[in-house]
RNA sequence: GGCCUCUUCGUCUAGUGGUCUAGGACGCUGCCCUCUCACGGCGGUAACAGGGGUUCGAAGCCCCUAGGGGCUACCA
C-alpha cells in the first residue's frame, strides 16, 4: 500500500497538560500507524527554552496514556532513533546549520530584536509586507568581527530562492506559494537553539518520518519547512493537515470558552473511551449512509483512513460528548462503572477507604442509575440518600405538595404503606406487589400514589424505580424515614 | 493588509455529474413505554453561502464575490 515503511508521530511541547487537540492530532497519527503496521513515535518539541521545562513533559504523556495510547519510540520507552527531546538533540541541528552555512545557503544575521521591529514598523508605515531585508546576507568579516567585539550574537538565517514553494497533502491535494513573498527566515537563534520549523525537519527527515500527520495551524509552516528541505536535497515526506478544533463560536478551541485539557474532562467525569471516540469524529468518519458513532479503539483503527478526512473545521461539541459519555457508561458493566465512580464517591467525601462489601453495595446502586449516569462525577450527587441522612427538620415538605391530595391525604398513605411493609418480605417484588395491590385499593392514580412515597424515602422527586430503591436504602431506614415524613407533615 | 485554506441542517457529517423532493448522528420536539427521571422504540424539525458559467443534467467541475479560520516572531 505503501512503498516506505509508515513512520509517524505526535511532537507535542512540553507545557504540563495534554490539549484536547494533541490528543486528537496523536489518535489519528496513531490510528493510521496501528491501521497499517507502521511505527508510532512521541518527540517532545522543547526548543522553546522560556515557555518549556523537562518536569511540565510528564502531564502531556499521562494524558495520551489515559485516552489509551502508546507509542513505538519515545522519551519514556527509548529507541533506534533516539533521543526524543529535541532539548538533547543540538548537536544535531547543529551539524545541519554548519553544513548551510559551509556551503552559502545561510548567513549569520547579527541584526537585533529592535532593529528588526523597527524594520518591520517601517515596512508597514510604507504599506509593504513586512520581511527581512536580508541586509546581513553581504556582512564583510570585518563587520562581523565588530559585531561581535560588541559582543553580539549571530542568529542564522536561510536564503530563500525566489521560487515556487508546493507540497502534496494527503487531505487537501496540492499547496502552493512563493517563497519571494517569503524574506530569508532565522533557522537558529542567536543563542545557539535551533528554531520549530529548523528542529522539526531534521528530525522528521532523520527519524524518517514517512508521514507528517498535524493541525492545519501548521499549514503556513509548510512553506518555510519546505525550503529548509530542499536546501538539504532531502525528499519531502507526505503531508496530512487536520481541520482545527473550534469552540462552539467558531473560533479557535481555547481554554475560557470550556475545558480544554484532559485532565480536565477526566475530573468531569468523562471516560476516556469516549473522548477518544469523540475525537476521532473530529476531522474524519468512515463513510456510509448509517453509520455506526460509537466505535472502540480497534474498531477505529480497522477503519480508519487520512483520505477520508474532512478539510473543514469542526467545532467541538459538548453536548455531543455528553452523549457519547452516556452511551459509554451504559456499554461498561455496572461493576465497571462502580469501579471508575468509586474515587468521585471518595471525593465527595461518602465512602472511606472501601471494603468489598461496601464494592458490592456501590456496584447495586450503580446498576439502578447506569443508564441514568451521562458522566460519572454525577453520580455522588444521584446517590446521596443511599449513603447521607437527613433530619424531620430537612424533610423537602413542598416536594409532597399537590393539586389533588391534602397533606393529611398524605399522611394516610403513608400510614397504610408503613404498615403494610411492617408485614411484608422487605425485598422489591413482593414489596411490588403489595404497593401495587393497596394502590389498586385505595383507587389513586399510580404517580399521586407512588411520588409521596419517593419523596419519604429519598427526599426528591427523582430517583430510580421505587421498589429496588427502597430495598437497597434497607428496611430499618426506609421505614424511618417514613416516619420523620409522616411527623413532618403533621407538624 | 498579505499569504494559505475552508464553506451541506444550530453542531458533527454522508455525498466523488443523473439513484438527492439531499441520508445519518447530536440537539430540539411529538407519540409510545412508564410510579418520577432516564434508557429504549417510532415520528417530526432543520442545510447544499451568493452570483455567474460548463453540461442534456450540478451539492459535487470552473470563475467571481462574500464569510469563517490559520499563519504573518531570534514561539511551538
Amino acid at each position: 500500500m505503501y512503498d516506505k515503511p509508515i513512520r509517524v508521530r505526535i511532537a507535542p511541547s512540553p507545557t504540563g497538560n495534554c490539549h484536547v487537540g494533541t490528543a486528537r492530532t496523536a489518535l489519528y497519527n496513531y490510528l493510521f500507524a496501528r491501521k497499517n503496521g507502521g511505527k508510532f513515535i512521541l518527540r517532545i518539541d522543547d526548543t522553546d527554552t522560556k515557555r518549556n521545562s523537562i518536569e511540565s513533559e510528564e502531564g502531556v504523556l499521562e494524558g495520551l496514556r489515559w485516552v489509551g495510547l502508546d507509542w513505538d519510540e519515545g522519551p519514556d520507552v527509548g529507541g533506534p532513533y533516539g533521543p526524543y527531546r529535541q532539548s538533547e538533540r543540538l548537536d544535531l541541528y547543529h551539524k545541519y546549520v554548519q553544513q548551510l552555512l559551509d556551503e552559502g545557503k545561510a548567513y549569520e544575521c547579527f541584526c537585533t530584536p529592535e532593529e528588526l521591529a523597527a524594520e518591520r514598523e517601517a515596512q508597514n508605515a510604507r504599506k509593504e509586507d513586512p520581511r527581512y531585508s536580508g541586509r546581513c546576507l553581504h556582512l564583510t568579516q570585518e563587520e562581523k568581527d565588530a559585531f561581535r567585539a560588541e559582543g553580539r550574537k549571530a542568529a542564522i538565517r536561510l536564503r530563500v530562492p525566489d521560487d515556487k514553494i508546493s507540497f502534496h497533502d494527503v487531505i487537501r491535494g496540492m499547496v502552493e506559494s512563493d517563497g519571494a513573498l517569503m524574506g530569508d527566515f532565522v533557522i537558529q537563534k542567536s543563542d545557539g537553539i535551533p528554531l520549530y520549523n529548523f528542529a522539526t525537519v531534521i528530525d522528521d527527515h532523520v527519524m524518517e518520518i514517512s508521514h507528517v500527520i498535524r493541525a492545519a495551524e501548521h499549514i503556513s509552516n509548510t512553506f518555510p519547512q519546505v525550503v529548509i528541505y530542499r536546501a538539504l536535497g532531502w525528499e519531502l515526506p507526505e503531508f496530512a493537515h487536520l481541520v482545527l478544533l473550534l469552540n462552539p463560536d467558531k473560533t479557535k478551541i481555547s481554554k475560557r470558552k470550556g475545558a480544554v485539557y484532559l485532565g480536565e474532562f477526566a475530573a468531569m467525569g468523562y471516560l476516556p473511551e469516549a473522548m477518544l471516540n469523540f475525537n476521532a469524529f473530529l476531522g474524519w468518519n468512515p463513510g456510509g449512509e448509517e453509520l455506526q458513532e460509537i466505535l472502540t479503539k480497534e474498531e477505529l483503527i480497522e477503519l480508519f483512513s487520512l483520505e477520508r478526512c474532512t478539510q473543514s473545521n469542526a467545532v467541538f461539541d459538548p453536548v455531543k460528548l455528553d452523549w457519547m459519555n452516556g452511551m459509554w457508561i451504559r456499554k461498561l458493566s455496572a461493576s465497571e462503572v462502580a469501579e471508575r465512580v468509586l474515587p468521585f464517591m471518595q471525593k465527595a467525601g461518602m465512602i472511606g477507604p472501601v471494603s468489598e462489601d461496601q464494592m458490592l453495595y456501590l456496584t447495586k446502586l450503580i446498576s439502578l442509575i447506569h443508564e441514568r449516569l451521562p458522566r460519572l462525577d454525577a453520580a455522588p450527587e444521584s446517590l446521596s440518600y443511599f449513603y447521607c441522612d437527613w433530619s424531620v427538620d430537612e424533610v423537602a415538605l413542598d416536594l409532597f405538595a399537590s393539586k389533588k391530595q391534602t397533606p393529611s391525604d398524605i399522611v394516610m398513605l403513608l400510614k397504610r404503606t408503613l404498615d403494610l411493609l411492617l408485614q411484608t418480605e422487605f425485598a422489591a417484588e413482593p414489596m411490588e406487589a403489595a404497593m401495587n395491590q393497596l394502590c389498586d385499593d385505595m383507587q389513586w392514580k399510580k404517580g399521586d400514589f407512588f411520588m409521596p412515597l419517593r419523596v419519604a424515602f429519598t427526599n426528591r422527586k427523582v430517583s430510580p424505580p421505587l421498589f429496588h430503591t427502597m430495598e437497597l436504602i434497607g428496611r430499618a431506614r426506609v421505614i424511618a424515614r417514613m416516619e420523620m415524613a409522616i411527623a413532618a407533615l403533621e407538624k
